[in-house]
DNA sequence: CACAAATTGAGACATCCTATCAATATGAGG
DNA sequence: CCTCATATTGATAGGATGTCTCAATTTGTG
């Protein structure tokens, strides 16, 4: 997997165009750092019809490079991919900051299990939730 | 954290009343052994409103019998919980059968992690996704 | 530059869930 | 085993999130 600092090459690269509205889209998500809603992106950009908003970042996922996430009451956010292909999340429960992490130790924990479980296993979710540094309440360690 | 065997029981145990609905949901509910929505529930129990069936739910969730799980697309189940208090799920992602998981690993492995990342670690989830052993394409290992 | 195909935007619709509120059921006290 | 305050219910409206439709517009290509 090539990594994208330009989401919009990313589009193009399974064939969309590059369009105003999805360079516009593309723009904001890049300068983006915390997960956020597709509600709140269409709010940010009074520009672009609500249909495209949720279209492309749905492009965006498919191309790899925006994932979904779940908060920790359960409800859907949304993510830029930073790192490549398979990673997994962590997300700040007050301010919504999201970081990414790799970890082999995850990729052998998750081995490990599946040798214990009946059946196959196909995919896995992980999601850390915690309180980052840059919050009031997050001075720890 | 005390089992359940009856879920009317733990609800009663919070303060609530054993109403005919919250028997009527409870005893459907023991029977499953898969993950479910709550439309689907509310069409198996006509004689329920489907507020009742929602807040009903709501108060599972609350007692911790009942949790919230999220499938491989994304989407909103529900499931028994029959372990005790923490634990994962894996989710078969052809039939919807839920079994729980609890590995002493997993937790040292959040711990590990934990100890390497900024902020403080407040909770996680973990789920699995399977083709189960008595599903078509399931048979392996 | 012209045109076929991709894309857009508005708004209707679908899904899932919560809020409101009058009507009803519950169970504790007498 | 009544009575009554309170919890609960069900119908329905409403909110949140996401999808579909389709005419109008934009794109890239020849």
């Amino acid at each position: 997997m090539i990594q994208h600092t330009n989401l919009v090459a990313a589009l193009e690269e399974l064939g969309y165009r590059a369009t105003a509205p999805r360079k516009a889209i593309a723009k904001l998500l890049e300068q983006k750092h915390d997960c956020f809603t597709l509600e709140a992106l269409n709010e940010e950009l009074p520009s672009v019809g609500r249909a495209t908003v949720y279209r492309t970042v749905k492009l965006l996922l498919e191309a790899g490079v925006v994932c979904k996430l779940a908060t920790i009451d359960g409800s859907q956010m949304y993510s830029l991919c930073r790192v490549g292909h398979h990673h997994h999340h962590s997300v700040c429960i007050q301010c919504g900051a999201v970081e990414e992490f790799k970890a082999a130790a995850v990729e052998q924990l998750i081995s490990a299990i599946s040798a214990e479980i009946q059946g196959e296993v196909i995919d896995h979710r992980i999601e850390l939730y915690l309180i980052c540094e840059s919050c009031p309440s997050g001075k720890s360690k």
